[in-house]
RNA sequence: GGCGCCUUGGCGGAGUGGCUACGCAGCGGCCUGCAAAGCCGUUUACACCGGUUCGAUUCCGGUAGGCGCCUCCA
């Protein structure tokens, strides 16, 4: 187990993750009023491979995502497609699992929803207006931001500086224009609506993010994450609804940055989106993720069609590597000879120890594809005993151990008995077209490769002769 | 206007007070019947101006440009 440092938004400051206590670890998930693009596919593929490393280092880590399935969009967009809210929020919520789940890197621990999530929201918003945090008007509740003294500091501004906006019909209400909604009176042509105190209603936003974490973790917990763009106001908010309330709550704050196209950045309201299923039929599974890990989580990355070829380019590099250095593969995992490292400096076990070490400092996956590129080549140039399965263990942790498989010639690798099938015909091709070279018929060993090309494979002339490899 | 971040070779993208990041693309070469894969090579890379230092891309100050948040947003 190695010291897992994780840059803090709160303090600034690098912090080590308790070893001795499990990892719980929040990050904010959709809001579900439309397919998520490839930016909200990043914080779930970010801290889903952030708890997947820390369970290989030996740490106890939870991961909880929430689904923010009550919003103001989401009644708008159900208006729009002329279904009923609830409805319209369980198609979209439906949608959302099943395109993460095309990332091939498991689910997280819990998702919770703020639909089940009422009547703690309900509990924690009567706490606060007993302790003089919030206070009820005209059937909404307030958040009093003046009474929590710790407001701004995680986003390192005055209360004086900013502004929560007017929602919708708020006009009025507020004592002060920066208090926020916690509890939203039901209005004219909303269609899910709750028993509470304050008459019928629901939550309003950040409230329901402070009760899912406190549920699902306990009061207190190790991180806290998101996209940057949510630490103010969302996690501000968070902050003070749970503070207010005397619930600790996150020790870390782990943000990470927006996916940019075109220099801005992607974002539902600006329209300027590409959806994550769309990236994920153009470019297939292990380019999405081999993409989202390519920069360092914090820094803002950019989107388009090259950084997209570039990243199934070097999916197509390790999987080369591995047609020519097959992993042995055992139940569960890689085969004892393949096993890298034992004896302690061998080039294979230096390099998944650099690797693991750049993922400890501030999970840099960028500095660790080097280390694994750099393993890659050398193996590439001389033999290197138990670079497989270096490269194997690595890719595993990055959520690409299908890398070491090869891959389907059929579209989509959904059917196997087609893609069998496929496969004894380029066979048969290929045997025809041995004959052909020995005869030095080149003329007929070149139309025969143009013909298992047309069949998806490509041909390769090793020093162990011949081999199909479906194209890229 | 406030707060924060960024500016690295053709492109993407790490990092460091003095040592090749890595990947992609192009070009040249090796290998090959031809290819592919792989390997080798590839012309001052670190926005600009000062400062600190024996030495700065890497620290400090300033200039220019870009981005994010400040209203919903991963």
């Amino acid at each position: 187990m190695r010291e897992v440092r994780i840059r803090d938004t709160l303090s600034g400051a690098v912090q080590t993750l308790d070893p001795d206590h499990e990892v719980g670890i929040y990050a904010c998930g959709p809001t579900v009023y439309s397919r998520i693009h490839i930016g909200n596919a990043r914080p779930f593929v970010v801290f889903s491979l952030f708890a997947r490393f820390l369970r290989s280092e030996g740490y106890k880590a939870r991961l909880v995502v929430n689904v923010t399935d009550i919003n103001d969009k989401i009644y708008a967009a159900a208006a729009r497609a002329g279904e009923g809210s609830a409805k319209f929020a369980e198609e979209m919520t439906a949608a959302y699992v099943a395109d993460t789940d095309r990332l091939g890197i498991g689910r997280p621990d819990a998702e919770p929803k703020a639909t089940e999530t009422v009547d703690g929201i309900i509990e924690l918003i009567a706490q606060l207006i007993d302790g003089g945090h919030a206070y009820e008007s005209g059937g909404d509740v307030y958040f009093r931001v003046r009474s929590f003294p710790g407001y701004g500091r995680l986003s390192n501004r005055r209360p004086e500086d900013m502004d929560q906006g007017e929602e919708a019909g708020s006009a009025g209400l507020k004592e002060e224009r920066l208090d926020f909604a916690l509890w939203k009176s039901t209005k004219e042509g909303e269609d899910t609506s709750w028993e509470s105190p304050w008459g019928p209603g629901r939550p309003a936003w950040h409230i329901e993010c402070s009760v899912m974490a406190e549920q699902e973790l306990g009061a207190s917990f190790a991180v806290h994450g998101g996209g940057s763009d949510l630490v103010f106001p969302h996690h501000e908010n968070e902050i003070a609804q749970s503070e207010s309330a005397g619930r600790p709550f996150a020790h870390v704050w782990m943000h990470n940055g927006m996916v940019d196209a075109g220099g801005e950045k992607m974002s539902k309201s600006e329209g300027n989106i590409f959806q994550l299923s769309e990236a994920l039929d153009r470019y297939g599974r292990e380019a999405v993720v081999a993409y989202l890990i390519s920069g360092h989580y914090r820094q803002p990355l950019a989107f388009g069609e090259l950084p997209m070829e570039e990243a199934e380019a070097r999916v197509e590099r390790l999987r080369n590597f591995f047609r020519g250095h097959p992993v042995g593969r055992v139940a569960g995992g890689v085969s004892p000879e393949q096993q890298p490292g034992g004896s302690g400096e061998t080039p294979p076990a230096t390099r998944l120890e650099a690797f693991k070490e750049a993922l400890a400092d501030d999970f840099n996956t960028p500095r660790a594809m080097a280390e694994m590129f750099e393993l890659v080549g050398e193996a590439n140039r001389d033999e290197v005993p138990g670079a497989a399965g270096a490269v194997a263990e690595m890719l595993e942790l990055v959520g690409l151990g299908t890398v070491t498989e090869e891959k389907s010639v059929v579209e989509g690798s959904a059917s196997p008995p087609a893609n069998s099938t496929l496969i004894a015909r380029a066979e048969v091709l290929k045997a025809e077209r041995d004959d052909a070279r020995a005869a030095k018929d080149f003329a007929r060993a070149d139309e025969i490769r143009d013909e298992l090309a047309a069949l998806g494979f490509e041909v390769r002339d090793s020093a162990d002769g011949p081999r199909l490899v479906p194209k890229s």
